[in-house]
DNA sequence: ATTTAAGCGAGACGGTACGTCTCGTCTTGAA
DNA sequence: TTCAAGACGAGACGTACCGTCTCGCTTAAAT
């Protein structure tokens, strides 16, 4: 068994919580680009070395503070049917994408995995993962039931959601109306 | 009629190439993240300000370079049915991000598009309408066919596309498969 | 016999003088520092090249700029004696350093000699020596009417003299009071 | 009174060191003109940013590793009269200017002086004065002793000793030889 | 109580690339 | 041949951050 109280000065949870204010703050000001770990530890009256210390780059920064205001496990209750359970987690997913500053950082996350690509091993372990296990448990749901209709496949059905709303997201870029949402669990659960 | 002469030396079109190509050998070499202005400067043969005369950031260097070697506008010849269509435009896409070279880039441009809004314009409009129209002339055939599901819209099928190929290339990174271009056309033209 | 009449386009003199003035002009606005090939190209409304076909540094350019204004061969007319020869020509010296703008032509021309060699060589022939000689020209006159104190020499007195004057210029850039003509006339001229 | 323990890490000296090495070597090998702050930073072994944080430019290097070497307030003790005291001091200053490294730097730093006005008082204030004031001690001496001629002025001894001076060294550049200092000498004490 | 071992804010360090500036040369088409 | 225009290879400028390294201090468990 490891002693796991160690010797020496505790981490100081003001200092975190200063580091991802300052983080949040500032990438909805200067933008992603112009996001420096030297301007986070000015912004918060920390050193860098603790930022350093702590964290791998900017982007686990960030990351950690949106999970931090965002649980990314949202549970769906059974609804009653696929397309009830599908229509509320795709609510509660347009939802958690509708205030500009959380895609703002979504897309600055998902841009720096492409980049970085120690990080977007992380990223895809500490979020994307994270919902696309959440739709699966839904499906898994539905097909206990038997509701699930032969095409698309259940891999496929998080590959087309997904898709779609990262695609608005990182491409068009206009936000996804409630129509939609009508469509896409039309053309998801078979319904006519 | 403006005298098109202009006044002092050409464009250099050997240095123009030199350059291309040194973004392109470079990023293979040591990622997106390693390239830089200085280095496809050294490696080119030319001065970084012949860069900076031409081309607004490094991203931009390689969708020029990408555009040269890939043209974007496959047409796609009437295959007879909305179906056939689909597919032979499906089977090309994939085909065009089949060799990892190609995909690095496009995962690179994509992030830059987030992180640079400007860049994000030019690339919006210089790759992914290009794209979006390419898919649309099928879709206006059919729709003159009467041949188009009522669901999903046409407006949403670009998005179940170009959404499905994009998640898979930016986040789940694994290389689509054949029977996936078959589920998504059952899918989308409404055939069981 | 060489043919002095070459083909092609003759020197244009409308843009020498376009050159010089940007130059004196430019002096003036930026400082030396700040003044450059390419500046005055753009403000004389020429080429850079044909700056470089005629001189060789920008400092050879102003050379020039101040050899059209001033004539560094002022001759001394015969006062009668060597204390009023000497008097004279300190006179029309101050005189000529008088207006600012010339000072700092020569402190800039002085300072360039010392970094560049291949200047330094043309400054001194070009307007040092000039000046020594315009200097030596009395010295001779007042020997020959065996006027000359035994201390200084003859070749001292110019170091004397365009030593005080330079040192003023470049060092305490203070200008020279017309008392300190009087005291120096008396020093080199051993009158009490 | 301030607590002088400031946070943070220490100035390095050895950097400090290497820097003013660096730049006495490097001006002798290329020149003033080839001088460059990356240079320095490259052969000292240091980064760019060590010498911006605490040089100014790179003659302001140079003033240090110059004032590193030579003392700049040769005191001259007392010779028992004015013409023995201005002997010791002509003596020791020529003796200051004899290796050429040091004329080398000298006439860089005079140059730079003339064309960066900053520079400029930074150099009166840390070279020209301080030789300035050196010889005003002795000349105070002498006043005190009586021992002082009407002819030249105290405040026009400077000029003439430190104008003959950097006459030579920037304008004739040839060295002082031993009977110019009698001369001087005995035309400042008014001797025959 | 004293020692020991972190963690902390601060800031200097060796680096690298940035985007700009100017250099001196070369190329173009008109005069 | 010269000229105005302007692209070119070259390379230094001064700046911004990177990630690392002291530094004096605070904090807390182990002695």
């Amino acid at each position: 068994m490891i002693p796991v109280t160690r010797p020496g000065r505790k981490r100081s949870e003001e200092s975190r919580q200063a580091i991802l204010t300052a983080a949040a703050e500032l990438v909805a000001e200067v933008g992603y680009a112009g996001l420096s770990i030297e301007g986070m530890a000015a912004r918060s009256g920390t050193g860098k070395q603790t930022i350093y210390r702590w964290w791998p780059s900017k982007a686990d920064v960030l990351l950690e503070a949106l999970a931090e205001k965002a649980d990314l496990h949202i549970p769906i209750p059974d609804e009653g049917s696929y397309a009830a359970d599908l229509r509320a987690f795709l609510t509660a997913s347009f939802a958690l994408g509708r205030t500009p500053q959380v895609i703002a950082v979504l897309r600055a996350l998902m841009a720096e995995a492409q980049i970085n690509p120690e990080f977007g091993v992380r990223f895809r372990a500490g979020f994307l993962h994270r919902r696309r296990d959440a739709l699966g448990v839904l499906v898994d749901r539905a097909r206990a039931r038997g509701d699930l209709p032969p095409v698309p496949r259940p891999a496929t059905v998080a590959d087309l959601v997904f898709g779609l709303i990262w695609y608005r997201v990182l491409a068009t870029r206009d936000p996804i109306d409630d129509d939609q949402i009508d469509e896409l669990v039309t053309l998801l659960t078979g319904a006519d």
